[in-house]
DNA sequence: TTCAGCACTCACTAGAGTGGAGTGCCAACA
DNA sequence: TGTTGGCACTCCACTCTAGTGAGTGCTGAA
């Protein structure tokens, strides 16, 4: 529960956004009760709430300072006040406090790590399904971007007469793969020529920059397999959706929602990945690690908030956590767990996956 | 619209399930209506049903057998029927017709199958997107399993000083990576020995057969990176949930039901892999392509169906498709798109990725 | 500025009444 | 025997009507 330090914010009537001493009480006491109800909060549950101790009357009348400036809304006369996007911003930058997870959620996040294991991918999918326990939202994690990552190994390996995968793993771990097929019968020995060739042409070098066509060699059916292979090769790096998205717990977004068609319409969001990324992205870019209701501008989102963080290894930002709840979400707690597994998943990362200024000297 | 052959029910009395020509064109009118309003179905709407040409009272009295007899039921007293979940096993498997895609959506299939390209992943996952767009259910796809496929490639590619990805190719094209992390700095000349040393103990075989540990040489330090190694490739293959799962359209699950519980408790089945694929496992060995409401026994899908589809790479057994939707979902045109868009796929897939018997000789 | 008191608003609920879609039953008929 | 029109009945869905209560805004006094 967050103190209301009162001396936060009383003494800056300069900035228009700043509340008064209780008026900011009252709104925490709004804000966090709705959070906990989702119904309409009357002036009445707010008298006994730390930080007011004023009668009813009063704080009514604050309330109608706060729906007058833009922090609350009414369902309708008559009924209690709930917050608006601006109230939540209010309440989420000056009013909530840091957060911390509890002592079960921690040791939970302490035993998922100590036994993680298994491939990255693997383990992202795990981790987003640990956050939505942690804090009953939907938990988006992208992956670590590859743009940059230079080739450390190429490989063809034959699968049929005429067909051979291509395999090329990245400096930070990463692994793509694709089949070539070949017009031709090609045996192993003339594979084993092709991926040193293209080797030699790609090696260090990020997917992006591989060279569109190879020295040729006297030899024209080995030259056909390996300008075959390069194309293969150029697609993996322009693939559009490069990153890769995990999304655990969209069966919370049912619970927040007793609408059917918001759950659909959100359901529908969570599906198109490369928005869930640029969206994520985006956010970051602003600099905020909170984005609530309209402020990411994404229509069907508009009941939701959505909190991010980026997941750092080795003190580079690398990938994301985004945590995406109703407005009416308990920030405190997304944004401790969003940091508490941001940290310790990019911890765990660095641990198998050196960044290129750690590893081996190509 | 499936043509009521009267023929093919008409004269079995012996069988207790079949019905008489007439009660089988109304259950089929019921369950058609159905089907498409969402409503209970009243005598009068099924008088000018193909098939039925009686006054709506004769209706009713086929109607109340049929009810007798358990293929419809009644929300209410006087209100019109719905089907029973054996109402719509009967109307499965004697009355739909085999079902056809429009052209519209024939159209859609060819073009994404004349332009997929990419990893199998990829094309698995975006498949499932293709068949929730035609059917409007949520499709699941099931990559094939990879227990049996020999190892083609084993690779160390040293990402740190102390850390290396071990790569393992089967012959089915699917490749799986783990980092693998050593005590003490190992160099790439050191690695190549031990990849060498790591291949010729697991070539051929797959994953579950890796032997426990190579046959020592005198290089201690060698031996070590071997060991660490092979105990890494082993745990590749006792990896619990194998198969991946993909899963598409989980947004018009919330369209088909009007309870957000309902949609809630079917979201958090769909989050659980292993019990989705061990799900379509099931319904695929009892040897049904459709089970209906309680068939498969999983208590928050009573109120759904799954139609399941293997899908053949070079009549090969080897992934499942899988459409979950209301019990009232469309049938004829779920079993059409899974069996046209499962025959594609499997024809895609047998392009890549050969199975052994077509394989080099390794 | 705060507060008690008061009139007012309005969603929510329960109960009564109504219309209509649907049923089951029955007697008559081919 | 199966089919049919007629008829009484059922019961949901809807509307309308208070009545209730949680909540408000306003006001005059401390």
């Amino acid at each position: 529960m967050p103190a209301t330090d009162d001396s936060r914010t009383e003494h800056s009537p300069g900035s228009g956004l700043d509340l008064d001493g209780r008026k900011a009480a009252v709104l925490n006491a709004v804000v966090s009760e709705y959070i906990g109800s989702a119904q309409p909060v009357g002036s009445q549950h707010v008298v006994d709430a730390p930080g007011v101790s004023v009668s009813s009357a009063t704080v009514r009348s604050d309330m109608a300072a706060l729906e007058r400036d833009g922090y609350l809304t009414q369902p309708h006369t008559s009924a209690g006040r709930i917050p608006t996007d601006k109230g939540y911003r209010f309440f989420v930058d000056h009013l909530a406090g840091p957060g911390t997870l509890d002592s079960s959620s921690r040791h939970q996040v302490r035993n998922f790590f100590d036994h993680a294991h298994g491939e990255i991918e693997s383990m992202l999918e795990r981790t987003s399904g640990l956050l939505a326990d942690l804090t009953e939202c939907t938990a988006m994690v992208v992956g670590p971007s590859h743009d940059s990552a230079p080739i450390r190994s190429v490989q063809l390996v034959g699968l049929g007469p005429r067909v051979a995968l291509l395999v090329v793993v990245l400096a930070d771990g990463a692994v793509q793969k694709q089949s070539v097929e070949f017009g031709v019968d090609v045996d192993d020995a003339r594979l084993s020529d092709a991926a040193a060739r293209l080797a030699a042409h790609s090696l260090g070098l990020p997917l992006a920059r591989v060279p569109a066509r190879a020295s040729t060699t006297g030899d024209r059916s080995t030259d056909a397999v390996v300008s075959a292979a390069l194309r293969v090769l150029r697609s993996l790096g322009s693939l559009e959706g490069g990153d890769q998205l995990f999304v655990g717990g969209s069966s919370n977004m049912a619970s927040a929602f007793d609408a059917v068609e918001t759950v659909r319409s959100v359901l529908t969001i969570l599906e198109q990945q490369l928005v869930v990324v640029t969206l994520l992205r985006d956010i970051l870019d602003t600099g905020l690690s909170v984005a609530i209701g309209t402020e990411h501008g994404v229509e069907p989102l508009a009941a939701c908030a959505i909190v991010v963080m980026p997941v750092s290894v080795d003190g580079v930002e690398t990938g994301t956590i985004g945590l995406l709840g109703p407005t009416r979400m308990n920030y405190p707690l997304a944004l401790a767990a969003a940091r508490v597994v941001g940290g310790r998943l990019g911890e765990r990362l660095s641990e198998v996956v050196p960044t290129p200024s750690r590893g081996r000297s190509a």
